[in-house]
DNA sequence: GTCATTTGACCGGG
DNA sequence: CCCGGTCAAATGAC
């Protein structure tokens, strides 16, 4: 079989290492037994990305996001953190500067499905927000949200972030991330510390997955260099236990079901067809898609690793409700 | 009464 | 001047 054309021979290993993160999730199902439910929509997860990047690669298509913005220049978070305009309150009627620049910290834009269908916003993504303005976009059909953390004024936590409906599917949502969580507050999704290992075996999986994933990043990096995008996934796997990013996609401490029941589009509705890759919104490049599942992967390493919190051993469904044995190698026909 | 959302105004970069 | 991001008063929900 000839590697697909497009983008050099990279992308062959690039569904070989999916297909393997296939498997390893595979087994880490196994290996987790009675783990919450979070791990295994985690893993869901994991599928979903795993096969919107086969698609992508297969198709030859990176078509990037409508806006530049996340490819843009993102990163280089020169800390500045720390604002010193505080001697604003009282007697200077003027007021600080409304606007920020957009050199802001980390940014990191993600595309969610909305939770049921009908919603007005994605779901909880774990972390409590404090909506602070709307603005309609020019250009856009639907308006942008503005959200703070709501622990911004209490704990000093300053990150934002930005929800605004895709222009051709309602259903999803472009979520634009500022600034990391410095507040100790979060929902049960992403609380989830680091207390001792309990799944050695699924640690190790995960770290194993995380390697192909790294792999994988590089493997594009080499082979499709020159295509505008800038690899901007500081994502660093040296150690499982330290700390991952916090600010991954879904999460739902409360209802999982929200996500699977309807609104997320599962494997079934991923693959059309090559051929009308132009209609679909596949607006994530590679090296986004990269970004997420190793956002996840890392929330999975940490969920992995925490003791079962309400001996909800009932929830553990399996993941053959979704056809993982769907056959990777068809793609090069 | 407290807290979150709404909404128009304001600010500043491009 | 235009437009995106933020502020803050008004309003609503609990």
């Amino acid at each position: 079989m000839e590697a697909v054309e497009g983008n050099g021979g990279g992308s062959g290993l690039v569904v070989t290492e999916l297909s393997h993160i296939k498997e390893l999730v595979k087994q880490l199902d196994v290996h987790l037994g009675g783990s919450p439910d979070l791990c295994k929509l985690l893993a869901q997860q994991i599928f979903a990305v795993t096969e919107r990047s086969i698609g992508m690669i297969k198709s030859g298509h990176f078509n990037g996001p409508k806006r530049s913005a996340a490819g843009a220049g993102l990163d280089s978070p020169p800390l500045s953190a720390t604002p010193s305009p505080v001697s604003g309150v009282s007697n200077t009627p003027f007021k600080p500067n409304k606007k920020r620049k957009t050199s802001e910290k980390g940014r990191h834009q993600i595309r969610v499905s909305s939770a049921g269908g009908g919603a007005d916003a994605p779901a909880d993504d774990g972390h409590s927000w404090r909506k602070y303005g709307q603005k309609d976009i020019l250009g856009a059909h639907h308006p942008r949200a503005y959200y703070r953390c709501t622990y911004q004024k209490t704990q000093g936590c300053s990150a934002t972030k930005q929800v605004q409906r895709a222009d051709e599917d309602p259903a999803l949502f472009d979520v634009i991330y500022h600034g990391e969580h410095t507040c100790a507050h979060k929902t049960a999704a992403a609380a989830m510390v680091q207390p001792a290992g309990q799944n050695p075996d699924a640690q190790s999986l995960l770290q194993s997955l995380s390697s192909s994933l790294t792999v994988k990043t590089e493997g594009l990096t080499a082979g499709t260099q020159g295509q505008g995008w800038s690899t901007t996934t500081p994502f660093s796997f040296s150690s499982p236990a330290v700390t991952p990013p916090e600010h991954y996609p879904f999460s739902t401490p409360s209802t999982p079901e929200n996500y699977f029941g309807q609104g997320m589009s599962m494997p079934t509705s991923l693959e059309p067809s090559p051929a009308t890759s132009g209609s679909n919104h596949m607006c994530m490049n590679p090296f986004q898609a990269q970004s997420e599942l190793q956002t996840m992967v890392s929330a999975l390493v940490e969920a992995t690793s925490m003791p079962v919190p309400d001996t909800t051993e009932e929830t553990a469904v399996s993941l053959d409700d979704f056809d993982w044995n769907f056959d990777v190698n068809s793609f090069f026909v």
